[in-house]
RNA sequence: GCCCCCGUGGUGUAACGGAUAACGCGUCGGCCUCCGGAGCCGGAAAUUCAGGUUCGAUUCCUGACGGGGGUACCA
């Protein structure tokens, strides 16, 4: 997953000749290629240079002054990197040496590749032979979706797109919440209220308010929370008639998730749900009995993690009932057996940190007790990538709150998704009317704008659902993206002939250009980035510095004030360079939208 | 009580232990006889506090204060 720049990696190596050369009498040590490229940093600004090496920490074994230190390297470093014809040149500034990097020959190569790759730049067979397992989505059946479950579903959708991209077999589940004791509640609920309820429409909405109706009615009268325990135990041990009820609540909530992922674009390879653990949870835990590791604590079976000082993992509650942790368990070991991953990431809130500890550590102790070499592990293979609240915004009190499934309060997904549309169609009679297919596009830039706001912080921290922030198109946004790959694909338009495939780069010469052809380069260490991180924000952050870079070129001025066009007649040459710069970053934003899950319209 | 995460302008967020702390929103002031102004340019404005490690700390360590989460028979 690690990744390695090619122009870092000859500076490092430059480095490493440098330094005999410079200081002949002192036994640098440890000093390679491979320590030399991993002290290499980004200058405070780009204009600085592409990269730098500080030099601050060879003062004290030099005795001397770090600007001097980086003169002497960076003089060394020039004679050996001209003599290799090498496109980098540094530059000593302070305790600092830059590097540099000849932009024609950078625009020339980059470009190219963009251009003939197409889309496929930044596909990588790193991954080959991998199969990596992405669980996300996870939505409880019979109830509605939520903004709460905005974020895994996101993420992981894009994670599954991302790792397909370097070249990993991707499985993207959804594991759906169709087991447990809920299903006790709205059994009763569905038998005291919902006997006379027509079902055709709005089923999941419906029985939703039956499950809210419950939580309240069971606040005045305890004995309603055994009755659902007892119906729960009935389906779990196969009762007919409390079947039958669960296998309708699921078919008819699955038919509305289907109808709402397929408005946000969103796939999966599989769609399983706990359900379909039922029968495998008993030979695990008789495997974990087997091992030695269960134990009863307080009337419950459970697996002792005191040592890893974490609570007990619960394997059976004292009525013999299994929990989910008893699923996620069975879950993971069943899919380890059917596709022996090399990486499995469960996209699950970071509330639920704790659990996944559990689960993992009793199946690292499993396979310890059972003499599993640790390369061999299940449990060295998972992770939980986990992720902070989305909380919501109550412009009432002005004050996040969170989100409850219980008690009501919460905000639809589909509500979400009609009022960014709705917005995105204002906007676009409004500016553009001319816009082919309104309705479409409209739909693209809602969805747009509702996937990139799960992008505007790193996973771990908490996002406050906030309508105006959502539904808001300017500045670091979805449809800001949108909007430039629309104004590119503009620009090809006007352009009217084929894209050259060949320039001078000479052309690009300009700051701006220069820029903008750096963060096309970087676009595949953004995309790792994101793998490594199993963050697709360093995606979209890149997008939005690629975007603004271009967007600068665009408006760019001359002396007498006017707009520096790209395409122009009287410069047939310049505009062919520019178009193909054109090319590529629509090319490049077009594809990283694709890997956040974001449509790209082509006019809005 | 114990464990985990988080404290950066008015606000939402960035910053491999490195150079003058970056960007969006908001705010103030500019830019189209327009290749798409959903844009671009320029102001004002910030690292919770106290120690420590280091040549160098927003970043690492300790403590305080503040916020959030978790803490076995829910998921």
């Amino acid at each position: 997953m690690s990744f390695k720049d090619n122009y870092q990696a000859e500076f490092a190596r430059a480095a490493e000749k440098a330094f005999p050369v410079a200081y002949p009498d002192t036994p640098s040590s440890n000093l390679n290629a491979e320590s030399i490229f991993g002290m290499l940093g980004l200058p405070k600004d780009h204009k600085m240079g592409r990269f730098c090496l500080p030099v601050f920490r060879f003062a004290k074994e030099l005795k001397t002054k770090p600007p001097e230190i980086a003169q002497e390297l960076c003089d060394a470093m020039n004679d050996i990197l001209a003599a290799e014809s090498s496109d980098i040149r540094c530059e000593a500034v302070g305790g600092f040496v830059n590097a540099r990097i000849d932009p024609a020959n950078m625009a020339r190569s980059t470009l190219s590749d963009i251009l003939e790759q197409g889309e496929r730049f930044g596909l990588s067979d790193e991954g080959k032979g991998q199969t990596t397992l992405v669980e996300y989505s996870s939505c409880n059946i019979a109830k509605p979706f939520g903004i709460g479950h905005l974020r895994t579903t996101i993420i992981g959708n894009s994670l599954r797109l991302i790792f397909q991209k370097l070249g990993h077999t991707v499985v993207g589940i959804n594991y759906l919440g169709d087991w447990g004791t809920q299903f006790g509640k709205l059994i009763v609920a569905y038998r005291l209220w919902g006997e006379g309820l027509d079902l055709t429409e709005n089923a999941v909405e419906k029985l939703y308010g039956l499950y809210v109706r419950f939580h309240k009615e069971a606040e005045d009268n305890p004995e309603l929370d055994e009755q659902a325990r007892e119906a729960f135990k009935q389906l779990e041990e196969g009762n007919a008639e409390e079947q039958k009820l669960w296998e309708r609540f699921r078919t008819l909530s699955l038919k509305e998730f289907e109808r709402i992922y397929a408005l946000m674009g969103i796939e999966f390879d599989w769609i399983t749900g706990e359900a379909f653990l039922n029968d495998k949870m008993e030979p695990v835990i008789e495997r974990f009995r087997k091992a030695g590791l269960t134990s009863i604590s307080r009337g419950a079976e459970v697996v002792d993690l005191h040592d890893e000082q974490l609570p007990p993992l619960l394997l059976r509650k004292a009525d013999g009932a299994t929990l989910y942790a008893t699923r996620d368990l069975a879950g993971l070991l069943y899919r380890w057996d059917t596709w022996y991953f090399s990486l499995m990431l469960y996209v699950v809130a970071t509330s639920q940190s704790d659990h996944f500890k559990q689960v993992f550590k009793a199946v690292d102790l499993l396979e310890q007790a059972e003499g599993i070499p640790e390369e061999e592990r299940a449990s060295a293979r998972v992770a939980h990538v986990d992720f902070g609240w989305v909380k919501f915004m109550d412009t009432a009190t002005g004050s996040a709150q969170m989100m409850s499934t219980r008690k009501g309060n919460i905000v639809f997904l589909e509500d979400v998704i009609a009022k960014a549309k709705a917005l995105a169609r204002e906007r676009i009679l409004q500016r553009n009317p001319d816009t082919e297919d309104i309705d479409k596009t409209a739909h693209m830039i809602g969805v747009g704008a509702i996937v990139f706001s799960q992008f505007m912080a790193k996973r771990q921290k908490d996002i406050s659902f906030d309508w105006d922030q959502v539904l808001s198109f300017e500045g670091e946004t979805g449809p800001y993206l949108q909007y430039t790959h629309a104004r590119l694909c503009s620009l090809l338009r006007h352009y009217e002939a084929e894209v050259p495939s060949a320039f001078d780069p000479a052309y690009l010469g300009g700051e701006e250009e220069q820029r903008v052809v750096e963060l096309l380069y970087d676009f595949p260490r953004a995309l790792h980035d994101a793998a490594g991180n199993f963050d697709p924000y360093y995606i979209g952050t890149h997008l939005l510095k690629l975007s603004a870079a271009f967007n600068k070129v665009y408006q760019r001025k001359d002396e007498q004030g006017k707009i520096d066009k790209i395409i122009s007649e009287d410069h047939a040459e310049r505009t062919q360079a520019r178009i193909v710069l054109v090319k590529a970053v629509q090319t490049v934003v077009g594809e990283g939208l694709r890997l956040l899950g974001i449509p790209a319209p082509q006019q809005m």
